[in-house]
DNA sequence: TATTGCTGCGCAATCCGTTGAATAAGTAGT
DNA sequence: ACTACTTATTCAACGGATTGCGCAGCAATA
């Protein structure tokens, strides 16, 4: 279980809504890690049980009332105490790479078309995830290492599936000349 | 859900037992995904009710009773349905990209020796794949491509992390003289 | 005016995954 | 002789995650 943790990661440094919280996951750190609405008020409440975390009720007008979270002594400790603790190495669980293991079965050119709608939104990311990081880079505050260290993991990660794509994409393409020449 | 694909990917050309099954997931593919046999006999078991693949009892004698498992028509009917529909992003929820977001907490040494611990691991896989993918492309058999390039998947995914992992170790070098020169 | 979209919270059912254990018989090593 | 590992399957329990649904009110747009 992780998500807890990275929600203590998150309240570190800002009291946040659960509905605060979905957003944050949904943008900057979501398109790398991503949580529904519904798993992170689930899991507020857990940590609000074990006090881990406490809250705020803020009525609004217009809006309806929110909680606003925070990290308490507890959650701290327990924060910290995970950060000691040797992670396990995670296991990717992509489908497109069970597609392609299966890829006898089905024509290239579906395989091509797919390949190329990854591609896109890859490369979108690709981009958000740079702008992010230049901008964190520009404003050089020291605490923020860490985010654009994330950043930069995200950056890489993009980059090295749309080198592979390239990569099946000329064996593919290969592939297609060899079989049609037939 | 994809597991139940990457089995019937995986019978697609040999009939196998689940235990079969769960050496292949441990061995090549296992490496970037992973099941438990647990998991994969539960699965078998759906398919099977689900009249997707098939079972005949072989009596061993030394040996416990197998049941060999080979897919049918409507497994896969249903394999090339779900390789014709596109494929969702994975996430990745990777325990220690959430340690570095949350590092400000943590001492920079007890960071850098997790992350050694941890480059180990995917200088290893690294190599095992590397292994693997050269004796593929040495036998070069045609219908070894799509495993040759989900091969290829992990290899690049290992140097990317890699790489990253040597950006993340200079940049708390820097921030270690920074801190230690005050 | 009606529909859609955003902020904000929550419940329930189901599924997926992990952990732990049991059974059973052979084989290989100390 | 004892221990440990390999082949082979299965059950039980728990917890995490997903999907679907519901409530509530405001803002904007068609």
């Amino acid at each position: 279980m992780s998500l807890r943790h990275a929600i203590l990661v998150l309240l570190q440094d800002q009291e946040a809504s659960g509905y605060d919280l979905a957003r944050e996951f949904a943008n900057s750190i979501g398109l790398v890690w991503n949580a529904t609405h519904q798993q992170i008020y689930l899991e507020l409440g857990k940590l609000n049980d074990q006090h881990m975390v406490k809250f705020r009720h803020i009525p609004q007008d217009g809006k309806p009332d929110k909680k606003l979270y925070r990290i308490t002594e507890e959650g701290r400790d327990e924060l910290i105490r995970w950060l000691r603790k040797p992670a396990a190495p995670p296991r990717i669980r992509d489908a497109f790479m069970v597609k392609i293991a299966g890829g006898a079965l089905s024509d290239s050119s579906s395989i091509l078309r797919e390949l190329d709608d990854q591609a896109d939104l890859r490369r979108e990311r690709l981009h958000t995830f740079e702008a992010l990081a230049k901008k964190l880079d520009e404003q050089g505050r020291e605490k923020d290492l860490f985010t654009y260290l994330t950043l930069r993991r995200g950056i890489l990660d993009q980059q090295a599936w749309l080198h592979w794509a390239d990569e099946v994409k000329t064996a593919l393409n290969k592939r297609e000349i060899l079989s049609t020449s037939v």
